[in-house]
DNA sequence: CGGTATCCTGAAAGATACTG
DNA sequence: CAGTATCTTTCAGGATACCG
């Protein structure tokens, strides 16, 4: 069977498709900034953003049904146990999407008092930045220097 | 007191929630992706999206206006000139995110198949990966060794 | 405090028809 | 081909009330 041209090639089964599926829904994205910043209690994540409660608890059932978040239980003196919500190990990875958005703000979006939260490496104390690279080591400036090409789940477009 | 609809929230602090007002529109992202992909053309991408002609115009018109996208006239033998879509220098610089949308979703969210698309560094072959270093460096391998610290712009949260 | 159930409402996506 | 104008409809967010 012949490749498929690459610019015939159904879309649907991409993986940023899909991971905009979870991560593209209002409020996700910024409730995962306030789990990262260290907000872990549905009612500090609430009162931080400002979001209804049904929402919140929805999209808390869905980030834990994605395996994004897990609840961990504590309980403060006093009261019965309650649920914390923690990333993940899939959830940590999600780190580099949160600050790919945050540096591109920054750069064009940014008020002229610069950026409200700095990102820094610990113990170093120098910022952290996001670079793009291929497996060899070699540095890449930009979208220049990169090839997409149909992968192995590649699939043909239908035809209208 | 005038409620405040989900999208017109005050995120003009974060550059996070500053780049999701844009990028956090329905289609947006997938828009860009078609156009880094090189489809350049109204039809092409409405036809490879499935979406309807109001939305994909109000967005590219959207993205022109928000410097992402620029109009580029051309013409076809005979017909009169028409535009094109094509990123502008700040839209180059969303493609760190797209990648990072795409290495997540590789690798949680992929089929057995692997992804439909890969990243090559063009003539070394090797893919492309996504990496975080201070400026110093020094790689860093997760949000851990991180640390997150008040910008300049920082604000306290208002008291309800 | 940490949610769930219900209802209401508005914004925005889609269908369709039309224009240069 | 590249859109715009209009209309309809759906869907999801917010308010509110309530429960463990």
């Amino acid at each position: 069977m012949g490749s498929v041209h690459w610019q015939d090639q159904d879309t649907s089964n991409c993986s940023i498709g899909r991971t905009w599926d979870i991560m593209g829904k209002p409020w996700v994205l910024l409730i995962l900034r306030e789990v990262f910043r260290g907000l872990h209690r549905f009612d500090d994540i609430r009162r931080h953003l400002g979001i209804s409660e049904p929402v919140l608890s929805r999209r808390l059932h869905g980030l834990v049904e994605e395996g994004v978040l897990e609840r961990r239980p504590y309980r403060t003196p006093g009261n019965r146990t309650r649920d914390e919500y923690h990333l993940t190990e899939a959830g940590l990875e999600l780190f580099p999407l949160l600050v790919a958005l945050k540096a591109w703000g920054d750069r064009h979006l940014a008020g002229p008092e610069g950026p409200a939260t700095v990102h820094e490496h610990q113990g170093c104390g120098r910022p952290v930045v996001l670079e793009l690279r291929c497996t060899a080591d070699h540095r890449l400036e930009g979208v220049e220097g990169v090839e997409a090409r149909s992968g192995p789940a590649a699939r043909a477009l239908a035809r209208e």
